[in-house]
DNA sequence: TTCTGTGCAAATCTTTTGCATGGCA
DNA sequence: TGCCATGCAAAAGATTTGCACAGAA
């Protein structure tokens, strides 16, 4: 688990449990969406609310902590980590990551670097298919 | 333009005004969202509600003759055409279409045929990039 | 102690639904 | 003519805002 506490110590936002909790959850899902980030923090902070929920996601996405990445369905959101392109199965709806290296042809990858793309691709995931 | 009429003839939908003008609205943009074809076509058919917008473009997706593409901003819509990427700049959320044999290596194209993916890649535009 | 963040409730915006009427085939 | 589509209004859902209190620095 990474130094979150440093994440947003390094930000203009204040260190409180309530955004620790949204960190570690996406940390640990990968991908959730602010129902599911409310549902599991709901369990830990009873109290939440989903106003919470929403105004720490926007600040978060402000600040450049974490990045919305919009699917079919809900919207879902990941903490930022090195530029990859994401698969997401149009059945299930699971979201897998996959280097920029294993998809996209250089000639293209050095008109638009990695830093400056993100990259969506819908498809039916290996499990869907054998169903 | 293409024969719109001819689309909805050989679908499940009755050919009404109202639906040749929301497609024709997306021919004419490439791509639109709720809002811009309910603004474009009250110009027309003023009494045109936004619920009547809403319930055509579900009743289009159903019947596989538009698809939605979902942008950071609002979801957009499209009439469908040959597999391609899109291309949504960051900045003024304009959309480009690219073939996949531009972008997409060989192996990752065989192990996901076009017919089965869609691809979105958002980034910053040529005339952005110039400002 | 100061100032930002939280949680509640209300407001706003977006999308869907029900129903009576109108219009396509 | 029969049945689906339209348009209105209301309902349901999603997101944002205002404000008083609580908590981080």
């Amino acid at each position: 688990m990474k130094n979150f506490k440093n994440l947003l110590e390094n930000s203009n936002l204040k260190t409180t449990p309530q955004r620790l909790a949204i960190l570690k959850e996406l940390d640990t899902k990968g991908h959730a969406s602010i129902e599911e980030i409310y549902e599991t923090i709901k369990e830990m902070f009873p109290s939440i609310s989903l106003a919470t929920i929403y105004k720490n996601i926007n600040a978060l996405k402000e600040e450049g902590i974490i990045s919305e990445i919009c699917l079919h369905q809900k919207p879902k959101f990941e903490i930022d980590k090195s530029p990859h392109a994401h698969f997401i199965c149009k059945k299930c709806g699971n979201v897998e990551d996959i280097p920029f290296n294993d998809i996209i042809k250089n000639d293209f990858n050095q008109k638009y670097p990695d830093s400056q793309k993100e990259l969506y691709i819908y498809g039916i995931c290996k499990k869907c298919k054998k169903v």
